[in-house]
DNA sequence: GCAATGTTTCGCCCGGGAACGAAGTATGGA
DNA sequence: TCCATACTTCGTTCCCGGGCGAAACATTGC
C-alpha cells in the first residue's frame, strides 16, 4: 500500500531503550567496544553481542575486529545525521529526561557531532565561516568559496586532502540543542580535528560533551571574530 | 547514563510497521480520518484509536475533531523532517520493499514532502531557485533574496503574508529520492500551493506522487529555465 | 426518536523479542 | 602451556505490546 522506503525497520531499531543509547553513545564518533556499550546501556554482554547482530543487520553500525576486541562505531555519517534529526525531534516533543545537569550544559556548550563539532561552539563556527563569505551555496549544495578555502589553509588544515576526497567538504547537520545548522562535512570534520590537534578543545570519557580548555576559551572567540571579519568586503545580498 | 533527548521513544513510536504506515500516508500533508488510516496500514479500526493516543501523547501527529469524523494529521513541519531524514536512512541501507513499479516511478518524479514539493520537480525548482540567485545564506539559514521575493511574487505568491508569517520562509529538506536537498519552508509550501491551482500539479488519492499534468510538463521546465537564468547578472562568489 | 456511521473502550489472546546464566570459542599475556 | 579477558551461542524465562471482537459511545441524517 504505502509506498518508499522501509522507516518502521529503522524505527524498531532505534526504538529499543538499549540500542537507543549505545546509538547515542556512538555519537560521540568514537570507536566503542563492546564492553563499553554493554556499561552505557547498563546490559549484559550477551544481550548486547544480540544488539550488535541486529544494529549491523539494519547497516546502522559497523564493527571491526581487532585483536580480542570489537570496535563498533555508526556505520556512516548519514546515519548521525538521521540521529541527530530524531534527537531533535525528541527534544523539541518534550520527551527529554532533561534535569539540566552539569554535564547537560557541558553538552550544550560543544560536543562531538559524529565527527564535527555541535552545539554553542559548533552554531559559532558555522556563523563566523558564514559572516566570514566561506561559504557559498551551489547547485550541488554548501560548498566552500576560494576565500573560505584561504581561510581554513591559514588554520593548518589540508586543504588538498580536503579537496580531493569523495566526502563532500561542507554539508549541514541539524543541531539539537541550538535549533538551528552547524556546518558537518569534510571541513567540519576537519576543523574538530584540527581544534583538538591545538589543544582548544578536549574529549571526556564519559560522554560526547567537550571540554574547551583555557586555551579554547581565549583562542576561539578570537578565532570566529577574526573569520567573521574576514568578509567586510563583498557582503552577500 | 547517556545524555540528551530520549530518542528511543519516538523511534519506538516509528517502529511499529502500522504506525510508520500511517505516519508515511500523512507525509502526503493531507488530514486523513481514522478510517482511512486503518486502510492503509491495514488494521482493523480498534488499533488505529489506540495506535493515534499513542502518536499523539508522543507529539508526532495533531488530531482535530470534526463531527463524527477525526482528522489527522502530522504534528508539523519537523516532525515531517525527521521522518524525511528516517526514509533516506532506509533508502540508503537497502531496507526497501521495492520492486520499482509504477506508483514508485511516480513518486520519484514528483512528490508532496508534507507541504512542499519533492523528487526530481522538487529538486530542480531548488537548483532554479538557487541559480537563479534568489537563495541567499544568512547567519540565521537561508532566506530569499530580493530577487527571489520578486521572482516569487511575479509567480502570483502572496508575499507580504510569507515574509509577515512566523514560520521561516526558506528551509531545506532531505530529498530521500533524489539524495540532495530541497526546498521547504513557508515558500516551498506556498509554490506547491501554486503549482496545484495552477493546474500543473495534481494530488492523487492514493498515494504522495502528484500527476504532472500536460500543462505542468510544459510550464514547470519553462518555468526553472527562467528562474535559473534570472541570474545571469552578478552570480554569488 | 431511530437507524447508520465513525470511533473508543474493554477484555482477551498471542507472538516477538529483550534479558540473563551457563557454557563455548577466540585472543593475548605470563 | 595455562589462565584471564572479550565476546558469542544456546537455551530459557518473561513481559510488553499489537491485534481483534464485542459492546459502548458519539454524531449525523432521516
Amino acid at each position: 500500500m504505502s509506498h518508499g522506503p522501509d522507516i518502521a525497520r529503522i524505527g524498531a531499531l532505534i526504538g529499543d531503550p538499549a540500542r537507543a543509547a549505545m546509538l547515542t553513545a556512538l555519537m560521540s564518533g568514537k570507536a566503542l567496544t563492546a564492553s563499553e556499550l554493554a556499561r552505557v546501556a547498563g546490559i549484559g554482554a550477551p544481550t548486547v553481542s544480540a544488539h550488535l547482530v541486529k544494529l549491523t543487520e539494519g547497516g546502522l553500525i559497523a564493527v571491526e575486529k581487532q585483536g580480542r576486541h570489537r570496535y563498533v562505531r555508526l556505520a556512516g555519517a548519514e546515519v548521525a545525521e538521521a540521529l541527530e534529526a530524531l534527537l531533535g525531534l525528541a527534544q523539541s516533543r518534550g520527551h527529554l529526561p532533561f534535569r539540566p545537569g552539569p554535564d547537560d550544559q557541558a553538552m550544550r556548550r560543544a560536543r562531538v557531532c559524529y565527527d564535527h563539532l555541535a552545539g554553542e561552539m559548533g552554531i559559532a563556527l558555522y556563523r563566523a565561516l558564514q559572516a566570514g563569505g566561506a561559504l557559498a551555496l551551489t547547485p550541488d549544495g554548501l560548498a566552500l568559496t576560494d576565500r573560505g578555502q584561504g581561510l581554513l589553509d591559514g588554520l593548518g588544515l589540508d586543504m588538498p586532502a580536503l579537496m580531493r576526497a569523495r566526502r563532500p567538504a561542507c554539508r549541514t547537520c541539524l543541531d539539537w540543542s541550538e535549533r538551528t545548522h552547524h556546518l558537518a562535512g569534510g571541513a567540519g570534520a576537519a576543523l574538530l580535528t584540527r581544534f583538538q590537534e591545538l589543544g582548544w578543545l578536549r574529549p571526556r570519557q564519559t560522554s560526547r560533551a567537550l571540554r574547551v580548555t583555557l586555551e579554547g576559551e581565549r583562542e576561539l572567540p578570537r578565532l570566529f571574530e577574526r573569520l567573521g571579519q574576514a568578509g567586510q568586503g563583498p557582503p552577500g545580498p
